[in-house]
DNA sequence: ACAATTCCGAGTGAAGTGATCGGAAATTCC
DNA sequence: GGAATTTCCGATCACTTCACTCGGAATTGT
């Protein structure tokens, strides 16, 4: 092999503990700051583990954070105006498939067979997650949340 | 936390690699078996790790061994017939995130909270990937390998 | 002052990734 | 029958990531 394929696109516990944090961050939207440690409680979720986490979603500008007694973290825009994908990107990197397909770099990676065919297979399946995530809004899983029982 | 929720989603260079196989094996339909020497060779992949992933593809029923000299791996299937889907699962494990939502005991696993709002993001993405997995065949991308310059 | 809370960096055990290696078993060719 | 080929099988290994913990600083409200 000449390059390393980095890590193609997963879902870890870090975008699961994120997602809940950022839905219970929706819940509460309006009501000022909510504590790592209130959420850390009602999601059951550790909360060492979560601060950690919620510092990949200030910097990715997705949460502010407050100091002090009585501070919390609140949602940086409306949740109506903050997608699953933006939750998932800012824990997990960059949705697309790195393989013969990094942003920006698109052929450059496929360098011995341009005409690669398994190629469609990892940007048609990265278009297919980057769709279904991008059109899922905090707002939605929030009301999602409290009411309506999903019966598989 | 109690549960862990092991590995949700991910494709890795076993992914890549195994479909580049395929893809390979699907070119050479109908000419009798393939030796791993040769995939190796033509896809610039490293052929003992070859071999371990392979083992994967043969205990799901996708390829078919044949040993000696002049032996090697031919589809168990007809390209048309097997998936990417296929292939991934098989090489990945299950594609379904496995974040609430574990094939056979959907309910059991959001144990604390049945309405688990977050639990719609993996459902829908869960869906998103095995539709968009599942509907590309070996065959297609067999023929878009060999022809069709694609520009990104 | 004091408690709460965000911020920050370091560390850690377990697991997974991406291989490599040695060798056994089967099959074909000579 | 013997040698080459090739699939099979299991062990090992360096490296990274995962899922967390810990200690402590900085900031703010009471």
């Amino acid at each position: 092999m000449i390059g390393n394929s980095p890590a193609a696109f997963h879902v870890s516990t870090r975008g699961e503990y994120g997602m809940r944090l950022m839905v219970d961050l929706a819940k509460h939207w309006g009501q000022g700051t909510v504590s790592l440690h209130a959420v850390a409680e009602r999601e059951d979720l550790p909360e060492a583990y979560l601060e950690q986490l919620v510092a990949a979603l200030r910097k990715a500008g997705l949460v502010n954070g407050k100091r002090g007694a009585g501070g919390g973290y609140v949602l940086a825009r409306e949740p109506r105006e903050i997608t699953a994908g933006d939750v998932v990107r800012a824990l997990e990197g960059p949705i697309e498939p790195q393989i013969c397909t990094a942003e920006g770099e698109a052929i450059l990676n496929c360098v011995r067979e341009p005409d690669c065919g398994t190629r469609a297979v990892w940007l048609k399946l990265q278009d297919s997650i980057a769709k279904a995530l991008d059109g899922m809004t905090l707002a939605e899983l929030a009301k999602t949340t409290t009411r309506e029982r999903v019966n598989v």
